[in-house]
DNA sequence: CGACTTTGACCGGCGC
DNA sequence: GCGCCGGTCAAAGTCG
């Protein structure tokens, strides 16, 4: 079921799966910004414009993003879903060897890396569809075992993968995850762990494994969409687009890494530095750091609609990070 | 006892 | 065609 994918967007999650320890390499102690940088090579977007985020960032934040600190979050763009009709091109990041030249190990204590990446998946396959579809192809293709091979490959769902320095694989995110299986990583001592959302009907997935680079940073891919609110936390109230617009939804489907139950270096994005541009409420500590947090693991990536059918794009990303699409 | 993890087996895609 | 690899299944084990 899940194997059933064009060539391009078998790319896409190759990056997806690999880029992280590039980008590592590539940006060991950069920031979110030159990160953007090298994004901006690319293309005649910064980081932040792609975000549509230069608006809503405080010197404090911008402090504390070059500041190393322990825990942080950077935004990667691997190929962008649409990658036609994207803004970005991420070719650098895809390519291993590239990276390689560059390895520089990230070293403690510096603004630890997260990446995000989407894969968009083919041509505006509205995610409600794939929620409905894809859920019931991806069983029966697994129950079958032998479906028949059709033209196209199977769909995937959009996939974000965020690298965050931590000491614990599984990030608390307010999500329940069953692990459903657990595989050795090729050239990487570290295994990669397999993770389902236990709510039925919800077919999000996320992968969760340690860069070989620094053991320190946990790299977590999140596919598909939650169908429904964290169980864990509440709904934040954000100040956007009303939950049926998706975004709220989206907002508790891409909890990132929230490590407060850990004693992970938390050192979110959070605790007041975050401009109110960004919007969510403070509903707790915990939930503030998480969401603004997971702020910068977002990327515009879906495409060019707005709220609706972006997959894990309208998860994390705000309105008005979109709308300079 | 239910929920979750572990782990070996299995399958399909892909490159050679 | 073959082997490698990523991803998933599912039985058994573990935990609270």
């Amino acid at each position: 079921m899940e194997r059933k994918e064009g060539v391009k967007l078998e790319k896409v999650v190759e990056s997806s799966s690999s880029f992280p320890d590039h980008f590592e390499s590539f940006y060991p102690l950069q920031s979110v910004f030159e990160v953007c940088n090298e994004a901006d090579k690319s293309s005649s977007l910064g980081f932040m414009e792609l975000l549509g985020m230069q608006d809503y960032l405080s010197p404090s934040l911008l402090d504390m993003l070059q500041v190393p600190s322990s825990t942080s979050s950077v935004l990667v763009h691997p190929t962008p879903p649409a990658a036609a009709s994207g803004p970005v091109s991420v070719t650098k990041v895809e390519s291993p060897e590239v990276v390689s030249n560059n390895n520089q190990p990230a070293t403690p204590n510096s603004s630890s890396i997260s990446s995000a990446s989407s894969e968009a998946l083919n041509d505006e396959v509205p995610v409600k569809a794939a929620d409905n579809n894809d859920e019931g192809e991806q069983q029966k293709t697994k129950k079958e075992l032998k479906p028949k091979k059709t033209n196209q490959k199977r769909q995937r769902e959009p996939r974000f993968a965020f690298m965050t320095k931590s000491e614990v694989d599984h990030l608390e995110d307010g999500y329940r995850w069953r692990k459903y299986g657990q595989k050795a990583v090729k050239n990487s001592p570290f295994p990669r762990s397999y993770y389902r959302c236990t709510t039925a009907s919800c077919n999000v997935k996320k992968r969760v494994e340690r860069s070989f680079t620094d053991p320190t940073i946990v790299v977590t891919t999140y596919e598909g969409q939650h169908t429904h609110p964290s169980p864990v936390m509440p709904r934040p109230s954000f100040a956007g687009p009303p939950p049926e617009s998706g975004f709220a939804a989206a907002s508790l489907a891409m909890p990132m890494q929230r490590r407060l139950h850990h004693q992970q270096h938390q050192q979110p994005f959070g605790n007041g530095i975050l401009p109110s541009g960004f919007g969510y409420n403070n509903g707790s500590n915990t939930e503030a750091s998480f969401l603004q947090e997971r702020r910068f693991c977002t990327y515009p990536a879906a495409g060019s609609g707005l709220l609706k059918d972006h997959g894990l794009l309208q998860d994390i990303v705000p309105s008005y990070m979109l709308k300079d699409e």
